[in-house]
RNA sequence: GCCCCGAUAGUUCAGUGGAUAGAACGAGCGCCUCCUAAGCGCUAAACACAGGUUCGAUUCCUGUUCGGGGCGCCA
């Protein structure tokens, strides 16, 4: 907060001996004993007395500048109050003055980021544990845009390779193949493949082929992978999800550029032919320690690529770009390999991208796996939820439009997906239950929108210009006025450590502890029927001002926000 | 077997080297002549276990247990 800095200052000034890493400020447990505590520890034990002796000689000894109102000692801590008037006036202006800008710290200004994710195999529409990978990479790069980077999202294609050759199999057999079809399709290939080796060497036929870049074979798998890729991106858009560059993995075979990899590795002696004809990496020359793991197969026998080498160039090719920070959102099944390709890299000279690891989502009865077809689909989880929606928007609005009622209800169902899978922090599992996705009560999403949709309501209500803040007028008259300036003025220190973090975890908690308080707030102080003027006015500014900060919190996390609901 | 994550209320999740560990769901009891009850108030309920570092550990370190992920021609 504003004042931090200064008070750090003022306490150094008083005592020669203490350097500012000695004060750590932090908050007392109860807003009755103050804004700011100063523990004593450290002073104490520098200057060889007590802790609350410490405490209660800053209180007499230190002097604070006009932003703190009192100073007094509570055993081991000091506990500031500060002047809520001075500083809640500066808060709100601030605030307000920021508008949309209001949280950024502008670290990344003419600073660049290229950040891949989702990348999802092009065989069938994205269930709910494939789509927190596409919700954390969108909010980071939100995040960093809202930091002032210059962000290029990028997915990679993988439109090669034996899952998708037995699709295309299967596919290219059929009739008028819809996306919605796509994932029955993709089970049956897949056990089709399980029961009967003839079927799965033909998969392998089709690759060699593909590689060879047969024209025909080309084309079917364009065919299938295109429509599979399109069906995925219409989903994804509902969830405000979007890219702005698509890398397809076929590209990379047969690149120019692998020589140079290859000579790489040889100068290292890290690679070779085994006996059948593979030819694989032999890690433990490039430094990587365990037995498990060591041996990394770049090319089957029969010389078609495997997926690693693809993904050595499509690094070079991203490295290439010369990003300020490059990174990529990976499942933690992914480990590994990225460990291993990381450990390659290294040996040609490039640095790999930073990955960002998630967890998996789960059901109550297990993991989701596409391959197995047991899922919670996004789109069906997507048509629930808005169906649900708008059945209560119906019931609470009934004079809307059809239009207007379906908005909502979409807004409602982002904002509950959204929120239930950024709020947890990526390394976690989350388990997945449909039904309590369903319910809009409590912590979700939608009562983050229903804050909102009251605040724009009391808005909508006053439909005059509201007076300029007036420094004079200005009282904070009220804790619950208090407690919502505190957490609005919280959101740069939040939106930064988000950033350090890569997570936008905190963001998604603060944004639900903003609303708690707004909604306190609601509940305790009148806002168009306040006593007088300058309380009327100054809610009012609160309103907006509160309404501007979960706005730009929602924004990162990619919620956006209905006038009602 | 080895490597990487995780473990907080009945459940799903926050959080922190420092004061009294927060929500929500679920359970119980209340609140709409009052800016939207998708709301609010009150009650009951938790840091897996054992050591260590520290003035202070739920937080950092080690071990154990349990859960998840991974460990050569899937991506």
């Amino acid at each position: 907060m504003l004042c931090y800095e200064s008070i750090i200052k003022s306490v150094i000034d008083c005592y020669p001996e203490l350097v500012p890493e000695d004060i750590q400020l932090g908050t007392p447990p109860a807003l009755e004993m103050g804004d700011v505590a100063i523990p004593a520890f450290i002073p104490a034990k520098k200057r060889k007395v007590a802790p609350h002796v410490m405490a209660q000689d800053m209180a007499q000894r230190v002097s604070f500048d006009e932003c703190v109102a009192t100073a007094t000692a509570s055993g081991p801590y000091l506990n500031l109050f500060f002047d809520r008037k001075r500083v809640g006036f500066a808060m709100l202006r601030d605030i307000l003055l920021a508008g949309d800008c209001w949280g950024a710290g502008g670290s990344g200004r003419g600073k660049r980021v290229l950040i891949e994710h989702t990348s999802i195999n092009p065989n069938a529409s994205p269930h709910v544990g494939r789509g927190r990978c596409a919700m954390i990479g969108d909010s980071l790069a939100r995040l960093m845009r809202f930091e002032g980077y210059d962000v290029e999202v990028h997915y990679y294609v993988n439109d090669m390779g034996r899952q998708i050759g037995l699709l295309v199999l299967v596919a290219s057999e059929l009739e008028g193949v819809t996306f919605d079809r796509m994932l029955d399709i993709y089970v049956a290939a897949n056990q089709r493949a399980k029961d009967d080796p003839e079927f799965a060497a033909r998969g392998y036929e089709l690759l060699v082929k593909m590689e060879a870049g047969d024209p025909e074979t080309r084309e079917k798998f364009y065919r299938v992978t295109e429509l599979c890729l399109q069906g995925q991106l219409e989903v994804l858009r509902r969830l405000n999800v979007s890219y702005d560059c698509f890398d397809h993995e076929s590209v990379y075979v047969n690149d120019p550029r692998w020589p140079a990899i290859e000579a790489a590795l040889e100068g290292r002696g890290a690679i070779f032919t085994d006996e059948e004809g593979r030819r694989v990496v032999d890690l433990s020359r490039l430094g990587y320690g365990a037995e498990e793991g060591r041996y990394f197969v770049l090319r089957r026998a029969n010389g078609s690529s495997m997926y690693g080498c693809r993904d050595l160039l499509y690094s070079l090719d991203k490295h290439g770009r010369n990003a300020d920070i490059n990174i990529m959102v990976l499942g933690e099944d992914h480990k590994l390999y990225a460990q291993q390709l990381a450990l390659i890299l290294d040996a040609a000279g490039i640095p790999a991208p930073e990955a960002i690891y998630y967890s998996y989502i789960r059901l109550s009865q297990g993991i989701m796996s596409t391959r197995e077809g047991n899922v919670v689909l996004l789109s069906d989880f997507l048509d629930q939820a808005s169906a649900i929606s708008q059945d209560r928007v119906t019931e609470q609005f009934p004079d809307l439009s059809e239009d207007d009622r379906r908005v909502i209800a979409d807004l409602v169902a982002v904002s509950a997906i959204r929120f239930a899978v950024l709020r947890v922090k990526p390394a976690k599992n989350v388990i997945f239950d449909l039904e309590t996705a369903l319910s809009f009560n409590g912590d979700t999403g939608p009562y983050m929108l229903y804050c909102c949709a009251r605040i724009r309501s009391i808005l909508r209500k006053w439909d005059r210009e509201i007076p300029d803040l007036s420094r004079e007028a200005f009282q904070v008259t009220t804790d619950q006025e208090w407690m919502l300036l505190k957490t609005m003025a919280q959101l740069p220190k939040v939106v930064s450590d988000s950033m350090i973090q890569h997570n936008c975890a905190p963001i998604a908690n603060y944004a639900l502890e903003l609303a708690h308080v707004f909604t306190a707030f609601y509940h305790e102080c009148p806002v168009l029927t306040a006593d007088n003027e300058a309380t009327l006015h100054m809610r009012l500014r609160l309103c907006e001002a509160a309404l501007q900060t979960l706005s730009n919190a929602l924004g990162i996390l990619g919620i956006d926000t209905p006038e009602r609901m």
